[in-house]
RNA sequence: GCCCGCAUCGUCUAGUCUGGCCUAGGACGCCACCCUUUCAAGGUGGAGAUCAGGGGUUCAAAUCCCCUUGCGGGCACCA
């Protein structure tokens, strides 16, 4: 029988979590789901320098605004697995760095940071290898307890000096290292909190994590993890290292390529269905032409084994388009929930009045004409029951002259007045008649009243627009740019 | 500098493991046309990749092997 499958998220709290990150999150998210396994989340707050308050907060805010449950984690009741937070499990680290030590797999060091820069610049200048020169590998009992009166050492771990060690990633396959390029790294700081490389491999083991994807930053530690689990005598994982996520300059996703942080995705705008489609399709492919996937289909068609090997580039356009693709697809009160957090130009709209245009009417108009949310606002802002402020000068189209537009303006009026069925379809072959008798082309007649009904040249279709707005609305538009009009100039 | 990884249209990718169906497919973006009251959306078509370069292996290579180059990552008492 196969183990079950147990994969974790494991983010540090020292900022928000950006794309890359989160993409991790679904990817193993994604695998827990579409195999009946757990997805947790721990926390991995072993370096109390960088500890940003706040952000284990933002952390879960982020996958659950995403829509990634998981199974077991920091806000849930502890169970068999926890705690969720390193910083809680200290003694457990402590424990078995003590077996290390005793067992010889581990040593102490004093040497003060100041020594270990000095070597690694001395190294870097000879421009032999880097790393540790195993000064207190194998110091006397003596000369420890004599140091230990003025220093806390690190714990460092034993590297083999010689020899290679193969490991072996799901997605790379087997790669070789050699092992004495690989120093004895620290497993246990001076301040006695654990470095990643000992905390993770014993807690991934603790928590019986069957499955240890991350990032393909990884990679190069995975030796020193490698080893780590046999002096552990624990049995190995499954390692699969994902490619990571560039910005447009294909260089590491960072702050310097703008909005990095999810939630800032949030505010602008794009649904976490269209993000989680999106940030799926950074490394991971179904066939040669599938695109669109629901959450159910992406749980239902998600392997590992195709997930693809190299960096992707993060291409922001393209989550605009499917963001566009996934607003159209919401049902027009869906839509107009989701819309009206971003609204607060035209809060004035959202005061609305008992004869005011409903957001859940107006939605279906610019539906097919925002990529994001927020764009929304700004779009449907003239609906709102006040002055239009506008150039007037472009009440008179190309072709046309201030006359045509007067002319425009004061006949539609009594005909719009007249007009009982103030709805699209009436005004529509009611506006189109008068065009004809006027001897203009439609398009001249409507662009006038365009601008007079919304203030703009770009806008919803206008008989629609006219429709949601109102009868007394429209006309009394319309006597606004009339005047606009005579006090031109 | 050393180590590891990666390498198909500008971008995301299919195809690579199991050579031939690939005169390399799809999508975003771009261009044109159609639809059309503007803008979108939608439809149709197009430009865009000598499969990083060079050597092999083979009847046949994007696909297998080697080298080079480029890019990325790592070489912390950070994760």
């Amino acid at each position: 029988m196969t183990p079950k499958v147990r994969v974790r998220f494991a983010p540090s709290p020292t900022g928000e979590p950006h794309l890359g990150n989160l993409r991790t999150a679904v990817f193993n998210w994604l695998y827990a789901r579409s195999t009946g396994g757990d997805f947790i989340v721990r926390i991995e707050d072993t370096d109390q320098q960088r500890l940003v308050p706040g952000a284990v907060n933002t952390i879960l805010e982020s996958l659950h605004w995403l829509g990634l449950d998981w199974d077991e984690g920091p806000d849930l009741p502890t169970g068999q697995f926890g705690p969720y937070y390193q910083s809680q499990r200290k003694t457990l680290y402590t424990v078995i760095k003590d077996l290390l030590i005793t067992q010889g797999a581990a040593y102490e060091c004093y040497c003060s940071p100041e020594r270990l820069q000095e070597m690694r610049q001395t190294q870097q200048q000879a421009k032999t290898r880097v790393g540790y020169d195993g000064k207190c590998r194998d110091l006397s009992i003596a000369d420890q307890e004599k140091s230990a009166a003025t220093t806390s050492p690190v714990v460092r771990f034993r590297m083999p000096d010689e020899g290679t060690t193969t490991c072996t990633d799901y997605i790379r396959g087997d790669i070789v290292f050699d092992n004495s390029l690989i120093d004895d790294f620290v497993i246990m700081k001076s301040d006695g909190y654990p470095t990643y490389h000992f905390a993770s491999v014993i807690d991934d083991h603790a928590m019986e994590i069957s499955h240890v994807m991350r990032a393909d930053e990884w990679l190069s530690s995975l030796p020193r993890h490698v080893h780590l689990y046999q002096a552990l005598g624990y049995e190995l994982p499954t390692f699969v290292h994902l490619p990571i996520i560039l910005g447009p300059d294909r260089s590491k996703l960072s702050k310097r390529h703008g909005a990095t942080s999810i939630l800032e995705y949030k505010d602008a705008g794009f649904l976490p269905d269209a993000i989680l489609n999106f940030l799926a399709l950074l490394g991971w492919s179904l066939d040669d032409s599938s695109e669109l996937f629901s959450r159910d289909q992406l749980i239902d068609s998600f392997t590992i084994d195709r997930v693809g090997d190299s960096a992707a580039v993060f291409d922001i356009d393209k989550l605009s388009w499917m963001n566009g693709v996934y607003i159209r697809d919401l049902s027009n009160s869906q839509l107009a929930t989701e819309i009206e957090p971003f609204l607060d130009v035209s809060a004035d709209l959202a005061l609305a009045t008992p004869d005011q245009p409903d957001l859940v009417d107006i939605v279906p108009v610019i539906k097919e004409r925002i990529k994001t949310l927020r764009e929304a606002d700004e779009m449907i802002s003239f609906f709102g029951d006040h002055e239009l402020v506008y150039d007037p000068s472009l009440l008179i189209p190309k072709g046309l002259d201030e006359k045509h537009a007067t002319t425009i303006l004061d006949s539609v009026y009594p005909i719009l007045e007249k007009t009982t069925d103030f709805t699209t379809a009436t005004i529509d072959t009611t506006l189109r008649a008068h065009a004809i008798e006027l001897e203009l082309k439609p398009g001249q007649v409507f662009s006038v009243l365009r601008v007079a009904l919304t203030g703009r040249t770009v806008a919803p279709p206008l008989f629609e627009t006219m429709e949601i707005l109102g009868q007394a609305q429209s006309l009394k538009r319309i006597r606004q740019a009339k005047t606009l009009m005579e006090n031109r100039k």
